[in-house]
DNA sequence: GAAATCACG
DNA sequence: ACGTACGTGATTTCG
């Protein structure tokens, strides 16, 4: 017979997550009485899946007992940083019992224990029995019970992933067994659980510190063999509370409980009883789930041929648009394995598992002479390089195509992208698992999921054609994005070399510098807390240093910059905080994190995320490439990006004033035209005008900086709150200036209000190349949403415009360096600037035609203005 | 997962 | 009376 299967759940920790897993959607759920479900969904369908994956026989649901425990009793302050849980949260959890006795699952808690406690118990017992456990819980220190008999399944990303935590997983992870977690958790304390452990003794030191001496016992009782040090002194100092903090992460495996195994057996749900409760709940997915409710009848399998090196040749020649796509697991598709191809024509799909077939030259003859509708047209370019392949022919990007019809579909899922246009796939999510759990199905799977793309690109393409050229936007589409996405593939197949000796030596610095400020911010406090949390500091600044709050966060005192700029008079303190913040955000950031992200080649390769954006902005992730840091001590970093050749250079290009310079154009307001017609300071001209001023030498710094707040301001639909805020004025000094604004450039004012209307009038605004915001909002009842979607009616047409016009400099640029045989290369976009590297005798090239492609790049009726620079390295471009 | 913070345009 | 500047991504803490 087959092994008894226990399920012992964490009910508490898993309710918890489940309803934090939903939280910002949290009012969509409520049924028609206004109770709460989200946290009822989520554990319910977390609950399906652990049982349809772990089929066990025996199935308890633990929680703790409100009210204090053992462990309260021993330390006051257990748990007591903890805020009362949500009332939202609260009103749930009755229903979560229902939940588990309408399924058949036993539930169990018990007064002076935690969940944790009756999870051990019965574990152990059941190991005794022979019996294999597996455990569910979102907290870590659960993983002390792995044996060999009991895995321990913690999730991942709010619930939907399970990671087994085995004895060897444990070992693997921390080089640890497993119950020596509990020493662990004895040393370094538990924030959450607010108790202490050892002063300064983190998980590196406590790790390092067991693989040393094994257990505390052992390292207090060899403490001699350490060398004196202010760890030694902080181990000797706190042994109470290491040992107390050991006691209390123990979890006791012979608790009082009053249930047995004997009692846990599952009998399977009251079929009825369910659906009358999720009818209650209004949980309509729920219920069509039931056994009994109409079911979707599972789709015929798809015809397909499997591709060898021996039958290439049964490819069929056609006119007609193919569908292709190199398939890869992951979402970084700079690295990620390649699982697979498709090529699929109206009759039949031919699909591999062996990319390397594509480098076979009777296929690479098929594919250049095929025009190809793909799913993420970059996203086939790089894997194809990667293979030493191009992709001539791309005409078609269903994802591309999607994006422009309504930016906010910009799920790179195509199985969602299908859904939003009435297709049925399904989800990539769904075939291949997510998470730790991602993995290629057996061939059959793969290779039917891959028939259903192919044959849904295919049916796609022509819907969405037209859907483009209903909307005006098959230019948009076929002359900018599209070509757009060639020349980002070869941008981020080139890659930026970072130095990564130089990087790691400013970072040595800064880490030094961090540490310094660390030490002399405690003195300064007169206690050592963590400084990284926003909620010590505000507790250490203004409950026992007594500063003044200026602002407060939903969740206590603000800490951020603004407030403690006028916080600096009151205490020195805070000026050493400003500046640990400055050095911990590039330590982490900028040296950490992009060391982290340098591939084997020695370069940086971002991927721009080009269907992300609601305005049309490019993103850029892994790393983002685009919030490098510009001013101040930070810009140092740009030193460690260097070319990629020895003799060669950066070269940089930069629009000046590009949003201001769309917004003359397109509200066709003569004041603003003119003063960039006439190559003016703008800000100053603002000045001038809002002031009231006869000459430009009247205008203070003061004035100027004044000027150019309200200037951004207007860009991004201003209101006289914001203007006052960001500029340290009153509210009704704020109005003045915007009414003084608006008389000097009435077309301005004219254009916004035109934006809003255009809004209400059609539901979205539009750029100068036809790229469309959606704004249902304007019409919202609600205050906020409405105003807020009347500021994107006029901030999305300029910052949208401004990013259409890189974007056609982008095309030319990539076509100029190649008609005039330029090793120089495209390497970064950054909003409004470009980024090349090339041979330092290409450099004078570059100045006379990088500038003129880019204020060619559209005709406006005023001048683009672009500057240049280049040097060495990023740093020195500028 | 959410919130807070801070880097960029 | 409402509660606010536009668009992003990465890191850290916390429940």
């Amino acid at each position: 017979m087959a092994q008894e299967k226990l399920l012992l759940i964490d009910g508490s920790s898993l309710a918890f997550r489940a309803f934090y897993a939903m939280y910002t959607q949290m009012d969509r759920f409520t049924n028609k009485d206004g109770v709460h479900t989200n946290a009822v969904m989520t554990f319910n369908s977390m609950l399906d899946n652990v049982m349809a994956e772990f089929k066990p026989q025996h199935v308890l649901v633990a929680f703790d007992k409100s009210g204090g425990t053992f462990r309260t009793k021993m330390f006051d302050a257990y748990k007591g940083q903890r805020e009362k849980a949500p009332s939202e949260f609260l009103e749930q959890l009755p229903y979560i019992n229902r939940l588990l006795e309408d399924h058949g699952i036993k539930h169990y808690a018990l007064q002076d224990y935690e969940a944790d406690d009756i999870i051990g118990t019965l574990a152990k017992q059941a190991e005794a029995r022979g019996w294999h456990t597996d455990i569910i819980t979102g907290d870590r220190d659960l993983t002390q019970l792995a044996t060999d008999q009991v895995t321990v399944q913690v999730t991942r990303k709010g619930v939907g992933e399970l990671e087994a935590f085995t004895p060897a997983h444990i070992q693997e992870t921390l080089g640890l067994a497993p119950k020596q977690i509990i020493d662990l958790k004895g040393l370094m304390g538990d924030a959450s659980d607010n108790y202490p452990g050892v002063t300064k003794v983190g998980e590196k030191t406590a790790l390092k510190l067991l693989h040393q001496f094994g257990s505390i016992a052992n390292l207090y009782q060899n403490l001699d063999t350490l060398k004196a040090s202010k760890m030694k002194e902080n181990l000797i100092n706190d042994r109470d509370k290491a040992e107390m903090s050991r006691t209390l992460a123990t979890i006791d495996q012979a608790a009082p409980i009053e249930i047995g195994l004997d009692d846990l057996a599952y009998t399977g749900p009251d079929l009825e009883k369910l659906r009358a409760l999720y009818t209650e709940l209004d949980m309509r997915q729920a219920l069509k789930k039931l056994p009994g409710s109409e079911t979707t009848a599972p789709k015929a399998a798809l015809h397909y041929v499997v591709l060898t090196d021996a039958n290439l040749a049964l490819l069929p020649q056609t006119n007609l648009p193919v569908a292709f796509e190199i398939e890869m697991l992951d979402d970084n598709y700079h690295v990620s394995p390649e699982i697979g191809f498709f090529i699929g024509t109206k009759d039949e799909t031919f699909v591999a598992t062996d990319v390397t077939l594509l480098t076979l030259k009777p296929l690479q003859t098929w594919l250049a002479a095929h025009e190809l509708t793909v799913f993420d047209a970059k996203r086939n370019l790089v894997a194809a390089n990667r293979l030493n392949l191009t992709l001539p022919k791309i005409g078609f990007d269903v994802l591309l195509a999607s994006y422009l019809l309504n930016p906010d579909q910009n799920s790179n899922d195509f199985g969602q992208i299908a859904e939003d246009h009435d297709y049925q796939l399904p989800l990539d999510a769904d075939v291949y698992g997510k998470g730790a759990k991602r993995q290629v199905p057996d061939d059959e799977t793969l290779f039917n999921h891959f028939a259903e793309k192919a044959q849904c690109l295919l049916a796609l393409r022509p819907h969405l054609l037209k859907d483009l050229e209903a909307q005006d936007q098959t230019k948009l589409f076929s002359e900018m994005e599209l070509p757009l996405a060639m020349v980002l593939a070869r941008m981020e197949i080139a890659g930026i070399v970072l130095d990564q000796p130089t990087l790691k030596a400013m970072g040595d610095q800064w880490t030094a510098t961090m540490h310094v400020l660390e030490e002399k911010i405690y003195g300064e406090a007169g206690l050592k807390f963590n400084l990284n949390s926003p909620k010590q500091l505000g507790e250490v600044l203004f409950e026992k240093l007594n500063l003044p709050v200026i602002k407060k966060t939903k969740t206590g005192y603000s800490t951020s910059v603004d407030v403690l700029e006028q916080l600096k008079s009151a205490s020195p303190v805070v000026q050493d905080i400003l500046d640990y913040r400055t050095v911990a955000k590039l330590q982490s950031t900028y040296v950490a994190g992009l060391l982290k992200a340098v591939l084997p080649d020695g370069k940086i390769h971002t991927r721009y995320l080009q269907t992300l954006t609601a305005t049309g902005r490019l993103s850029s992730v892994d790393p983002n490439m685009q919030n490098i840091p510009a001013r101040d001590e930070g810009k140092q970093v740009r030193q460690a990006f260097v070319p990629s050749q020895p003799g060669w250079q950066i070269f940089s290009s930069d629009y000046s004033q590009i949003e201001l310079r769309v917004l003359a154009h397109i509200s066709g307001d003569k004041n603003m035209q003119e003063a960039f017609k006439e190559d003016r300071d703008i800000h100053a001209n603002t000045a001038m005008r809002i002031f009231d001023l006869d000459s430009p030498d009247q205008v203070t710094p003061d004035m100027r900086r004044q000027a150019k707040a309200t200037n951004f301001g207007i860009v991004y639909g201003i209101s006289d709150f914001g203007l006052a805020k960001n500029i340290g004025i009153t509210r009704q000094q704020a109005k003045a200036f915007i009414a003084g604004y608006f008389a000097q450039y009435p077309q301005v004012h004219d254009y916004m209000e035109k934006m809003v209307q255009t809004a209400r009038e059609n539901g979205y605004v539009e750029t100068l190349f036809h790229r469309r915001r959606y704004l249902n909002d304007i019409h919202s009842r609600n205050f906020n949403l409405r105003q807020f979607a009347e500021r994107t009616a006029m901030n999305t047409p300029i910052q949208g415009s401004a990013a259409d016009i890189i974007k056609v400099a982008m095309i030319r640029m990539q076509q100029m360096l190649e008609r005039e045989h330029l090793q120089s290369r495209m390497l970064l976009q950054v909003h409004d600037e470009l980024i090349f590297e090339g041979p330092a005798d290409e450099m004078p090239k570059l100045a006379a035609l990088v500038p003129k492609v880019m204020d060619s790049a559209v005709s406006l009726d005023v001048p683009l203005k672009v500057e240049s620079h280049f040097g060495n390295t990023w740093f020195d471009a500028k």
